[in-house]
DNA sequence: TGTACATCAGTGAACGCGCGTTCACTGATGTAC
DNA sequence: TGTACATCAGTGAACGCGCGTTCACTGATGTAC
């Protein structure tokens, strides 16, 4: 990593944090590099403009985010052949994940960048669609999995309880920020994964083993 | 109503459409007062400041939004003397109120406020949290009512099933977004509906009467 | 009915500040020969 | 090993534009007597 790689880093850091406490438009060049320790000049030799620095971050947010999904996903897979053992696992762990954030969820930048969609472009604006509708088709592949061995209890389109899981994460956020309550986001997760369980498993009350017992804690990295 | 106040309801309407396209920084005065049809010394007549305009807007938003899920619950009441059924009722007229909306949802003012939360002051940010705090405990009393009559399937806290109402709207309201469907609200609404059958319905695969069996479908008002 | 005054709903011009962007320049490090 | 040049990672000063805000003023309507 070259030196200029880690102030980019920095910039983007800054900037991303900025942006989800109070917008695009308000997050101003100046006020990202006195907390960066630059120039504004040194700004605008990493990005040409403020446009791009939207565009990186954005791409860089999509990243990391899938990164989080993609372990928790994997992850429930380590511990249980069966695809609704494993994705209930998946979701306790990202309810865990959720909620070890240590000054609670810092926000959604897609969620972010849809409630100022008129300050972006259509590349911006493509890449947040384009990555809201990978995390729905790879939560509808998961739920069609878990159907070939669980038939639902309910004739429920699983586009819709795919589509479920994002809007209760994003709704949660924001929750958590109106309420400044960051347990929220936990709790709903939880919430849906009740409803996954009433929604695929075979007797009423099913015991379904909470990721705890089967030696997943909190204390798992 | 005077002429003044058609002016300003004219200025809030379209601020607020302004700030939940764009943001609130974004949102110049000078574009106001251009679709507005009046001078910038209008504006200022009508609110000391931008600051003001704020207030004003979100606690008109807050009103006009309790109205809706007033109408939407009252109605429920009026055409189910059965608690359950009475919600499954209101959330699927909720459900046809969202997707009756020409132009899709506008967007949530609330979760709009909570992206750019360093943007206003103390009073701002409290009525948005009072607003959501009474929403939810209002839901909550919903289910508690429900409860009495129906024992529900799951140990689940009331307070998460109840929060999960906002959290969907909210989050598929952004999706709705980002995907530029607006039909994502209302089937999100649906599978909400979905979760609340299946946790109160004493029988698997109950057959719940859509309210289109009691004379209310789409066409009703 | 007329007159005086007050209030309403604005207008028009000017202000200063901060913002995004540009441009010429620079010291440190890397590479070719 | 020394020298020349190129690239990297910035600095510093200046720019113009748009924004929120202020201030003195105004025509129309309402009210008191």
């Amino acid at each position: 990593m070259r030196k200029g790689d880690e102030t980019r880093e920095r910039i983007l850091e800054i900037a991303e944090m900025s942006v989800l406490a109070k917008g695009f438009a308000a997050t101003s060049i100046e006020e990202i590099i006195a907390e960066a320790g630059i120039t504004k000049s040194g700004f605008f030799y990493h990005f040409k403009d403020k446009n791009e620095l939207a565009h990186i971050m954005l791409k860089r947010y999509v990243c990391a985010n899938d990164r989080v999904f993609d372990d928790v996903i994997e992850r429930g897979h380590q511990l249980s052949d069966d695809p609704l053992q494993a994705f209930l696992i998946s979701l306790k762990l990202l309810a865990e994940v959720m909620s070890d954030l240590p000054n609670g969820h810092p926000g959604c930048l897609i969620a972010c960048i849809c409630y100022q969609e008129r300050q972006f472009d259509r590349e911006v604006l493509n890449l947040t669609a384009r990555s809201v509708e990978a995390w729905n088709a790879r939560f509808r592949a998961i739920l069609d999995n878990i159907a070939l061995e669980h038939p639902p209890r309910d004739p429920i389109d699983f586009d819709d309880v795919a589509d479920m899981l994002s809007c209760v994460v994003d709704g949660s956020i924001i929750m958590s920020k109106a309420l400044n309550d960051p347990s929220r986001i936990e709790r709903q997760v939880m919430a849906f994964r009740s409803f996954i369980k009433l929604l695929f498993s075979s007797t009423p009350q099913i015991r379904v083993p909470l990721p705890n017992s089967t030696g997943v804690s909190g204390t798992v990295n």
